[in-house]
DNA sequence: GTCATCCACAACCGACCGGTTGTAGGTTTG
DNA sequence: CAAACCTACAACCGGTCGGTTGTGGATGAC
């Protein structure tokens, strides 16, 4: 289950992680495009493009519907949240890190005679 | 210039790609860390994790500095954040797409006389 | 000084990545 | 129908990735 999710994420940075991927998204975070419109953006053949949006579909930040012979793929804007929160979370954590130093500063002005500033004020007389 | 700024990107998604390369990012975003007390929390060589600290700190995601035998690393919460940005905007890119759809309906709402539906109640006799 | 600890780096390995070419099948279009 | 187009998939190739082992050099503890 943490693992299916540790999956998901790897995946996804992964799909992130490769510039052409990156602007395939945002191209069709915009609108559905059908493969080969998508591939006449870039200067490799159409099967590399194929490649990267079947990561990127494999990855769940985009889906495809067919239509006749073209294939037509549509990001996921939620997707693309879900890997933004992610990062949210991590920097989180960084700033619960803070707020435990705050803890101990305050701990610190507790043990401490109240005349000692708590070290936001630090010289008062100037 | 753009160039770099993708490159910088690539190296930001792909070091993050790596569950064991989050992991000890979490760890340093908490508080420093030497790699071999980072290295005792994972089942692999000392070497592995010393390869995924060096490929954190490519990325910029966290610094090293150098205390007597031991190398400290320290996580990069800005760095976090800008990658967090770069998916806000992919985001963004999106909203517009919707706030452009709702030009078009309003558009047409300009043109259609008031009492035509504007698809959005679509039998009002049921 | 001796010994344990921490780190760096090189070499190697199997697996995966990003790209190519080639072949083939379904769908429009004329 | 034939021709053009869009897609799928297999096979291949050089390079990178994630991991290992081995060697060696600083630094700290006794």
């Amino acid at each position: 289950m943490q693992q299916i999710d540790d999956d998901r994420a790897d995946a996804r940075f992964h799909a992130l992680s490769d510039r052409t991927r990156r602007d395939i998204l945002r191209r069709v975070l915009v609108g559905e495009q059908s493969v080969s419109s998508l591939a006449r953006n870039y200067s490799m053949s159409l099967t590399a493009v194929q490649k990267h949006v079947a990561v990127l579909e494999r990855a769940g930040l985009l889906s495809r519907r067919r239509s006749g012979r073209e294939s037509l793929a549509r990001g996921d804007a939620d997707s693309v949240r879900s890997v933004a929160h992610l990062l949210t979370e991590l920097e989180a954590v960084w700033r619960e890190r803070v707020s435990h130093i705050d803890d101990l500063l305050s701990a610190e002005a507790d043990t401490a005679p109240v005349d000692a500033a708590p070290a936001d004020s630090p010289h008062r007389k100037d």
